[in-house]
DNA sequence: CGAAGATCGTTGGATATCCTACGATCCATA
DNA sequence: TATGGATCGTAGGATATCCAACGATCTTCG
């Protein structure tokens, strides 16, 4: 997880069926002949936000689907190559997902070999996360589906907007985040 | 679906749950002391597009929650109200939903009195939404909540920003649904 | 007109996610 | 040192969402 809710969501094994289970596929402002007016929605800032999330998601899902993994163990396998030996709860912090979440997902990595779970020595109520030699390869694959998808964005967005955009994105997350409750 | 996917807050004398089953806290960024390094997500438009559109969800959530609707449902009755008589295939379109998915949140809506199916004439397989105006009085209910939120939106973004920012979210929205499939 | 194909809304199956509860373990304090 | 409270990861329960399949209806074309 470290995409939102759909953004980026790892999908889970899905060997039987190829259908990415969560990748809706909005085709909303494109206006085309549906004159279906949104009102207020118009103007909104959240409803786009969401658009455009999802629609980042059904795209990135699709590229780094023909990997045989989604886009939530993206986010997943880059935090535990970045920080390893770290908690369950520590990782479902750092990717937006709860801990409860992440037990089903770790189980199917660790299963495929791509991670460890080993208790940690200080904290036998803990794991300490580490990706496997295979693991490491997997991030490698998927962490090129994620440059070329984050290319496309850049493209879409503009070299010269980027920045800025990314600077408001961060502002939002951080000033919605600490009204949280 | 206006917004994204989950909110759902509680409504009162809800004995049955009372959580809100949908509202991450994510707390990513914030730093604090969690000093967990994100790697390459940390310059990733997708990851914090993710980020943000959650936040924002939740923030909305919380505040449309007081109201007993939840999100999806604001973006729903406006699109009805704005296109009285769609279908609810061209309803899901709007709002970026499956017509599979709204058919549990049109009954709950119908049998709240909100809204009304009517059979269409001209086609006896769909039906034509329309508002009550039991319906219009939640909607404008639930329009002060998202004027409230879009405010807050407004002033993180700031007023110099916003055009720009709308704009390029709408951008991707449009660049990436072309890509869609 | 009549049959094949498309579309509408519902149902069923699957996944992702949240929250709560729980046993195991750790920590702070009496 | 014992006890209570906090935290770790898992299990259960609930919701939202998607896609596929289905009956009903519409449309197209022979």
């Amino acid at each position: 997880m470290a995409q939102p809710s759909r953004a980026n969501p790892p999908r889970a094994t899905n060997q039987t069926k190829a259908r990415s289970s969560q990748a809706p596929a909005l085709r909303v402002l494109s206006g085309g002949q549906g004159r279906i007016r949104l009102g207020l929605l118009n103007d909104t800032l959240g409803f786009h936000l969401r658009l455009a999330q999802e629609a980042s998601f059904v795209a990135f899902a699709r590229r780094s689907g023909t990997s045989g993994l989604k886009p939530g163990h993206f986010a997943t396998l880059v935090v535990i190559h970045e920080n390893p030996g770290l908690s369950q709860t520590a990782l479902g912090a750092a990717v937006g997902r709860d801990k409860s979440t992440l037990t089903p997902r770790l189980t199917e990595l660790e299963q495929r070999g791509l991670i460890r779970r080993d208790r940690a020595a200080t904290d036998r109520r803990s794991y300490a996360l580490t990706l496997t030699p295979a693991g490491e390869g997997a991030l490698a694959a998927l962490a090129a589906h994620a440059a070329a998808h984050d290319a496309d964005l850049d493209r879409l967005v503009g070299a010269e907007n980027r920045a800025a955009f990314l600077d408001t994105l961060r502002r939002l997350i951080a000033g919605l985040e600490s009204d949280d409750r």
